[in-house]
This record gives structure tokens, C-alpha cells and sequence, in this order.
DNA sequence: TTCGTTCTTCGTCGAATGACGAAATACTGG
DNA sequence: CCAGTATTTCGTCATTCGACGAAGAACGAA
């Protein structure tokens, strides 16, 4: 298993925070939230569905698909007239491992020990 | 084990979500991240070492650990004329839960089962 | 070619974010 | 009381975000 820091000298751990802040960044937002909802519901690709389901102007829509997609989190295939999109489970490793991490709490050589009553 | 959507109804899920929001969103930026792994490595409370951690000024850093606050991931302790600060792992219970149902990608009765390469 | 469908890009707007320094707050120590 | 330390709050400023409608782009159908 791989985490976050043991794979990082100095600059990458940099680079690698910085790619789990975008993609941090990018669910951080209830209407994106809702598009990955919906994409891993109704597995099957969709187009302006996601439209009707999210209830925003098509161009915000648009956009929040734009950031989704920037971010690595779905994947859109053209299939004209329509754009076909899936979500991108792999994406989120870095994100995953952070919280796991996190989670997990791992204690070790502690200091204080203590995280909450 | 309980995931984002077999606990809500139809309403508390739009409540799921935007609480997911709110953490994703304090996690979406390099500073904070800085700050949980600094959090994470020293698991001491630590007072204004962050602030020279991150090399940001102390106002700043002050706004991005209220931010964390807000959202539950981290707890401050006060112990005058210091802060003592700790992680709150528990907090991140619904983020993880969202990324791990999305990782694991259950496959069931697909349409049309492509992720990816 | 012209129309209809689906999506993206552009321009705009108000609100939120992120940064800073200065000042306020709240103790500890002289 | 006065000075010092640690932190938050305030005011300011530039930038980004999130929303919209209008216009543009790309293709299939007639």
C-alpha cells in the first residue's frame, strides 16, 4: 500500500498535495457531488440528462462538468451530438489514501498522544 | 457498513451531500492540507509552529484553521495565551464513505460497464 | 442548405475566497 | 502596571467562483 509521503523526497509531496487539493476542491461543491451521484447511480453514460437531474442552467451544468473533468474525476466521450460521461474511480486514489490515512490514525512514536476526549 | 445513500431518504441525502461539501471544500487547498498532514506527522498539539510550517501570515493561517474548525476536521484547545491543535479523524466519516463507494465501483447489472482503459 | 439538438464558450454580475498588516484580546512575567 | 507572546478579528484588496442568458460550434435529419 502506498501513502501519501513515503513515496515523496520533498517537492513531489508538494505536487502531490496540490493534486489532492484539486481534487478536494473539485467535490467540494453540492451540485458536483450530485453529478458524481448521478454518474454512479445510472452507471450508463449520460448527456444533458445530468441537466434535468441537477436542476442548474445548462451552462453552469456544463461548467461543473468542465471542473469535474479538469480534475480527472469523470471522463467525457463525444458522441455527437451528445458527450458521454463516466466517472473516473481511479482519480481519486490520492484523495482516498490521504483520508485513509487519516482515518485510520495510525499511532506510532506519539508525542502527546491524545486526539479527543 | 453504511454508505452515503441506504441512511437518507430523500432530503437528509441533499443534507449527506452538502456536509461532504463542507469537507471536501476545507480540504480543497494546499495550506489546509499542509496544515492536517502537519497535524497528522507531529501528532503534539502545536500552537503557532503551524504558522511557521506553512509560511503563511498568522492571520492567514489563523482563517485557514478556523476553516478546518468549522468543518469538524480538526479541534482547538485552548490553553492560554496558546491554541492546542489536534486532528479529528472521525470527522472525515462522510467524505470517506463517498470515495469508497465510488473507488470500490460495484459492479452490478452495468448498461454499459465502461470506466476506463 | 437549413433546422434541430446538444453542448461549450463568452460576457456579466454579485458573492465568496485568500492574502496581508494593523489592532484587539488574553494571559505570563517582570 | 507595563511589556511580551500567541492568537483572533477587522478592514482592505485582488482574484476566483458560481450563476445566468446569449451566442457559437458540431453534427444528424430533412
Amino acid at each position: 500500500m502506498v501513502t501519501v509521503e513515503m513515496l515523496a523526497p520533498d517537492e513531489s509531496r508538494v505536487a502531490v498535495q496540490e493534486q489532492i487539493a484539486r481534487l478536494a476542491k473539485a467535490l467540494g461543491h453540492p451540485a458536483r457531488l450530485q453529478i458524481v451521484e448521478t454518474l454512479r447511480r445510472r452507471r450508463t453514460c449520460i448527456g444533458c440528462d445530468i441537466v434535468e437531474e441537477i436542476g442548474l442552467a445548462a451552462s453552469t451544468t456544463s461548467e461543473h462538468l468542465r471542473i469535474l473533468k479538469a480534475a480527472g474525476i469523470i471522463t467525457g466521450e463525444i458522441e455527437r451530438p451528445r458527450v458521454c460521461y463516466s466517472l473516473n474511480p481511479d482519480a481519486l486514489a490520492p484523495l482516498k489514501a490521504l483520508i485513509d490515512v487519516i482515518s485510520t490514525a495510525d499511532p506510532g512514536p506519539a508525542a502527546t498522544g491524545r486526539k479527543q476526549g
